[in-house]
DNA sequence: GAACATAATGCTCAATTGGAGTATAATAAA
DNA sequence: TTTATTATACTCCAATTGAGCATTATGTTC
């Protein structure tokens, strides 16, 4: 019964045999930005994302998830969406497999109850070359850039050095190319494989990841359990590709607000700095906000008119969100 | 221990407790395009997409996929993807959840060894009001959208009358709107929930969906077990969206082709027709293609050149795919 | 062999979009 | 009053995109 051939003959029977039976567990990426950051829930001192056994009273994972979070932030989570599922994790042993099954949800910082020890972390401190947007980090010239190109150095065989080359060249826009925020899911993988994350120490005993140089944490960021960090970057990368072409930025403002703070939330989110004048002009043409009619006084200038998001525009329209102007320079 | 407030306290533990657990298998969407028709591989007459129950002998829920499709097709699964994971299905009683994770597969059609009743069986059968390619499918206007606006109408609360309404207009891109390929898993739910679709009847009796106007099946499409159909059709979603910003077309086509061979591929995802310079425009400036030196005659006019796709920009480029030039006419 | 049908392929053109910069307005602080 | 700072309104130009025309190379039909 186990030779996958047989997965079409297998009878699809409402009830399950018992004999294949296995654990799943439910993860989520809980975001939020205040004061320009980014920020993702955690547990466990920082080292964990909020996560348990899927044993559902409510109907649904989303359901149950939801009531959580909400529970936890005392805030509605205004988005949410399914990331990914693991199964190719280490083993739990006696044969069970492990299925993790992530969630991304989106919301406001508010004080955490603090009984289960949830901490606001900026996500920047997992992945320190991922804001750009007071430039390029200099742990990248510094620190990475160097081990990189002496993992794929170290590859004897010329083939693989070549492409470990070009997948440094592609992922961190070096040699011509550009910068692409998009890609931190394939970076982190990549300094994964050159050993340079201390969580590829931990498996690498299992696989065939070498062990790298021993950066600081200021270089390579801020460890996670088992894969939380892989995990945290898959919902930051599917972020950052939606608030392309999906209003979600929203969710994670306040009310009502000025045009720069929702311009400040989305660069936190992308790690760089957008085209302000452009920017508004991508929003306000395709109406996604409306005037309050109030003002914001001390913004430190000229006081700034208060914008209300148009939740219309989710049912009126299918269309895309913002493509964020972002600035070349 | 089934209160949803528990999941951050609850241990990270490498072992699963044993008496969470529950039953989990794999469902594939596997597509090729055959003669300009975009085909689905399916077994129990049609009525079902290949799956089992995941008990892997492999290390992964992709790589037990890959093999058990791969011996089926006799022929590599050029691009595989996780779609989505399902939990919030009928039970399996006795307190176990069923967890269904779906994977989308794109591969080209071959003789199935028939040794599994495998069929290759045309997408719009199951979704007959999703081809436009020689314009909008007669069955909209004379049987589905009748039938949606008397749902519409049967509302009695104002508000919902009115959103359902809104609905209909947006997905079907009625009143100065305009059709949008992408929203065929909305499209599929409105029609579910209208009770249009068999499948509704079927759980209708669990939840609230009304039982609409029984349409014959040239309305309203094939039905499926289970909620097989509404799998198949968030893979086309998938798919759709997919072939804008990646060049995955590339995966059903031979590995020579002439641009219109190609062409005719990405209608036939994505149901619609392109303009055809402007699609040659598109897959030159971007290098996707190189010119093999031959070409193909008995096209029924000037032979046209053979192709070969750059399977390097794969890993070259970070970039965009086709942006598909649909033709408005 | 001439006319015709059918595709392939090359090219033009206008409209729109997108990146970037300039100019002006309104406030607080020095 | 000057200066710093931000808000907001426009302008400009280049690149992209949608659409169509023109030409070329085949096979087919009178």
């Amino acid at each position: 019964m186990s030779d996958p051939s047989n997965i079409a003959t297998a009878e699809l029977d409402a009830k399950p045999a018992l004999q294949n039976s296995i654990a799943a567990d439910l993860i989520a990426v809980v975001v939020a930005v205040t004061a320009g950051d980014p920020r993702v829930l955690t547990i466990q001192d920082r080292s964990a994302l909020p996560s348990g056994p899927f044993e559902l009273k409510h109907r649904s994972l989303q359901a149950g998830l939801r009531a959580w979070v909400e529970r936890q932030t005392r805030l509605p989570l205004g988005y949410m969406e399914q990331l990914y599922t693991f199964a190719d994790r280490d083993r739990a042993g006696g044969g069970q497999h492990v299925i993790s099954i992530s969630y991304l949800g989106l919301t406001r910082e508010q004080e955490t109850s603090g009984e289960y020890e949830a901490i606001w972390c900026s996500w920047y401190s997992y992945f320190p070359w991922e804001d750009h947007r007071a430039g390029a980090p200099e742990v990248i010239e510094r620190a990475l850039l160097p081990s990189l190109q002496a993992w794929a150095e170290a590859a004897t065989n010329p083939g693989l050095r070549q492409g470990r080359k070009q997948r440094i060249a592609v992922t961190f826009g070096i040699e011509g190319g550009t910068w692409n925020e998009d890609l931190i899911l394939q970076r982190y993988e990549l300094l994964y494989e050159a050993g340079l994350i201390p969580e590829a120490a931990r498996a690498g005993a299992l696989g065939n990841t070498g062990r790298g140089p021993s950066l600081p944490q200021s270089c390579v960021g801020q460890p996670m359990i088992l894969d939380h960090r892989r995990i945290l970057a898959t919902g930051i990368a599917r972020l950052r590709a939606k608030i392309k072409y999906r209003p979600v930025v929203f969710e994670l403002m306040p009310e009502t607000f000025t045009l720069l703070q929702l311009q400040r939330c989305a660069e936190a989110l992308a790690g760089r700095l957008v085209h302000k004048q452009n920017f508004r002009r991508l929003i306000e043409q395709q109406e996604l906000v409306e005037d309050t009619g109030e003002t914001m006084p001390d913004t430190g200038g000229r006081p700034a008119k208060l914008f209300r998001f148009r939740r219309e525009v989710l049912t009126q329209r299918a269309v895309v969100g913002t493509k964020l102007p972002i600035s070349r320079a």
